[in-house]
DNA sequence: ACCTCGGCTTGACCCAGGTTAAGGCGGAGG
DNA sequence: CCTCCGCCTTAACCTGGGTCAAGCCGAGGT
């Protein structure tokens, strides 16, 4: 066994046969990224995926009219993917960057089908993935419903210590959903609330 | 089998053989529901979930200080209950209201448990069910990323034609994010717009 | 040491939406 | 028939964030 650590992650999902592990493994491949290179690219088929073994990554959606969003930042022992596209089968429309130097072990969800008709564990545990990221993506919809740019910040620094420094202010912003300069205003103004 | 259409519905989703369905229905119960009456009300356990047969119901979260926000509705033949909460093993902090004299089926959580013991067509079902959920989350994050208020709108209306008349104004502006006097000036600009 | 460039900040101006408060309007009940 | 109530609209005013544009600052490259 190559990762031990990971295997452990995704055990405390559900119960995961280490044979079963080692066969994923197995079909894995690494993969390293410099700075700014592309996990994923919009229009690429959306049929890998990879987990973060180091660095970080943020998952850009380019919207029709050019303006850029953030869904996530993605750091060590994460998933990275176009996981709603690959459900529905469709290419990305999702670009995975490399915040810093960075690497991944890649699966091709081809292969993880595979191991899903040898043994139910894969079930369960694609289950409880979609489960935990559904979690994630309803607490995002609840803090855009309910709180102001000011509180998400906050919000996000308190979810998020382990990225700071790690990742650029203006990409905070767009994962926010306001500008780098609202950002920056917002901060300046709680620096002189607070001094 | 009471209820061929749900059964087709679900099937759709993966192999669901019909007499695992009936096991199913064996567990459910109808239940009716006037107007404005809750079928799950905030600290309730998360212990059940219903399939919509008559009506149209609203998720409602209310926040800390008191604001309501909307987080979906749910007409026929769509799931209700607190997901989330249910899969965290938490009380729900949701209320969930009939807008109109409705009748739903209802399921006990641990019935289902029970049945994803005997069959894995139910896990992989749940799978389905929780994929689905977070694509329709997914989308949701993306359009308070990228559109204004009045672009969700017209999208909602797009999406959600069966509601037409079915939900409060209010709602819709609590679902979008926005009071309802603000969609009541969008709804008036792009009346004079277009006239 | 200098220049450049990327990333952050600041200012001026504008507009969408929040807040508060005052109507309007239609349906249910006296 | 009138009234009350729920729901929607309108208006006046305020504020947060968008946009555009001009700096600023620090890290690398030459």
């Amino acid at each position: 066994m190559r990762f031990p650590k990971l295997f452990e992650r995704f055990a405390a999902l559900t119960p995961l046969p280490p044979e079963e592990w080692e066969k994923a493994e197995a079909v894995a491949r690494e993969q390293v990224l410099a700075k700014r290179e592309l996990f994923l690219r919009p229009g690429d088929p959306a049929d890998r995926f990879g987990v973060v073994l180091q660095g970080v990554f943020r998952a850009v959606r380019v919207s029709a009219r050019g303006g850029e969003s953030i869904k996530a930042f993605r750091a060590e022992g994460e998933l990275i993917g176009a996981y709603a596209e690959m459900l529905q089968r469709l290419p990305s429309m999702t670009a995975i960057e490399a915040l810093e130097p960075s690497h991944v072990l890649v699966f091709q969800t081809r292969d993880l089908q595979a191991l899903e008709r040898g043994h139910v564990c894969w079930e369960r545990l694609a289950r409880r993935v979609a489960e935990y990221h559904f979690i994630l993506k309803e607490r995002r919809e609840q803090d855009f419903l309910d709180l102001s740019a000011e509180e998400r910040l906050v919000k996000f620094w308190e979810e998020h210590p382990h990225l700071k420094g790690r990742v650029p202010q203006r990409d905070v912003a767009a994962y926010l959903g306001i500008t780098e300069v609202a950002l920056s205003r917002i901060m300046s103004r709680r620096r002189k609330r607070t001094e």
